[in-house]
DNA sequence: CTGAATTCATGCGCGTTCTGCATGAATTAT
DNA sequence: ATAATTCATGCAGAACGCGCATGAATTCAG
């Protein structure tokens, strides 16, 4: 059996669609079609239902996905494991963050916890809170650093993955000015449609501001556009497009320049932690001393 | 990357020796060779040190083993899983057993524990100790009840697997008798060299007599032959061959009718413990609840 | 010191398996 | 009713892996 069956699959539960999956996966749709079915042999029992226009995960299949994922982590984790031993050992410290946090945020914070000198070499990858959760899952990074509010639900088993607070935010709704230095708009106030300045749903903030009742279909606000990029939308709000919320560690330059003011008072901020995830199981001596480090530091 | 490859690999740790592992996996010794090699280059590193005459692992070697042991257990038990959420729910409890066990102790346990009935379907598989050893490790099994000496070294990680008390046994030197009822031999007497009936290193009972001082090197006793199975130097021992240290649950219905006798004063026995091991992760919902009913039960 | 034996690696031919392309079947949307 | 989407299947070419035969290196015996 072909461990890269595990990746097709759970390619195929992130798309329910195997043509998408296929894609994805780099192969034509029946060949993709012939692997899952490949694997339900493999497994000897059916992992998909397929009814031509829905696709949709068996009993087992259900089961099946934690210990897949699991797995894959497992032999991510086993590779890194032997080449560290052969003194290959890329003394790379691999972690992933959100595009809003590796701007500003993640470099200062790495620097508090001990210089790059102490870390070593560092691989960061900024993408998506979606992206950075699968890096994880699929053990290509060690840690991911992210938003996370408060009793939300977790895109991460708990029972996998553990985390770390390594500081707080805030999220708030920013605008340009107008002449006189007064936000063009102003949340809360009666006046006509606000245009908002959205994360797509992509982005962990997207999911953050949803729980907090701030979406698509609130009242008296109409999405504008949306962006994975918080900086994007920064500069979208500057520009004068019209309200986003943005995190203050990355607005703050702006806030103190005056290119940005609040367009709501600080009730209607969204305070967020920052967290580091990492996996449950053991890391690389090196991974742990990291790890150690950034547990012993007060924030 | 094929997922026998683990298999190979870790047979091959265990032999250390290309040929013989190639035998025990069914394949050529050229074949196995090239898979070896195929492993390393998916991994990106040497595994294995080839001196023609000596093979070693590689310190990345050493270290990829106990993913590698992870991994396949991992696999077995992703796959049960999904067969007991599709309802093919094999209800069935897969158990490994020592021979010397699984005749007299076991049947007898099972019963105390909660028959059959509510134990569902049972797969019991009798072996050497070695065998049940990896049986346990490649997840093909979800128990293993063995003997076990305190405080000898542990055959299985802690770290991976725990074991429970199930009761205690004691190996007991017999011999048949003469005529007049009188072992035909004594231990401990200075009489001219005992026939000794002992087990192969694959038995478990092997390395607890060795750990107890016990062995072929004793002077004064010459080993006549060896056998994995108690139960075959039982019978070896019935007929006169010489004097065999015997688990007293095998032996006792012997005793009483006077087939064997003791060849040694109660002195000379062997205490030792009977265990059921177990992986320590989370194993089906059937086999969990057998569990419970094990550690619960008083013995 | 020499020849036999053991053990792992390599070259070659063959069969199996997998992929991509083209196409079919089933369902949904317009 | 027709078009579009989506998964399954048939077929041909390519790639991969195995067994067999053989080679190279080391050890052991006399």
């Amino acid at each position: 059996m072909d461990t890269t069956l595990f990746d097709d699959f759970l390619e195929l539960v992130r798309e329910l669609n195997f043509s998408r999956a296929a894609e994805n996966r780099k192969m034509t749709q029946p060949a993709f079609s012939r692997r899952i079915k490949q694997l339900e042999a493999a497994i000897q029992t059916p992992l998909i239902q397929r009814t031509t226009r829905q696709v949709t995960l068996t009993a087992a299949g259900r089961a099946f996905q934690p210990r897949a994922e699991a797995i894959v982590r497992m032999l991510s984790e086993a590779r890194l494991e032997a080449l560290e031993a052969a003194g290959l050992a890329q003394r790379t410290l691999n972690l992933a963050a959100t595009h809003a946090l590796s701007y500003t945020f993640v470099p200062k914070w790495l620097m508090q916890v001990g210089g790059p000198s102490q870390i070593g070499a560092l691989n960061m990858v900024s993408d998506t809170h979606r992206q950075g959760v699968r890096l994880l899952q699929n053990g290509e990074v060690s840690f991911f650093i992210c938003h996370k509010k408060p009793n939300i639900a977790e895109d991460l088993p708990e029972k996998q993955f553990r985390f770390h607070p390594i500081g707080s935010d805030r999220l708030v709704p920013l605008c340009a000015p107008d002449e006189s230095g007064r936000p063009l708009w102003r949340l809360g106030s009666a006046a006509s449609q606000i245009p908002f300045i959205a994360y797509s749903s992509a982005s962990g903030l997207h999911a953050i501001l949803e729980a907090h009742g701030i979406g698509d279909g609130r009242r008296g606000i109409e999405t504008k556009m949306n962006s994975v990029l918080a900086s994007t939308n920064l500069e979208m709000a500057k520009e004068g497009q019209g309200v986003a919320f943005l995190p203050l560690s990355l607005a703050e330059q702006e806030m103190a320049r005056g290119t940005l003011v609040r367009a709501g008072d600080p009730s209607l901020d969204v305070p967020v932690q920052l967290v580091i995830y990492r996996p449950r199981s053991r890391l690389s001596a090196h991974c742990e001393a990291f790890w150690l480090k950034v547990v012993s530091q007060d924030t």
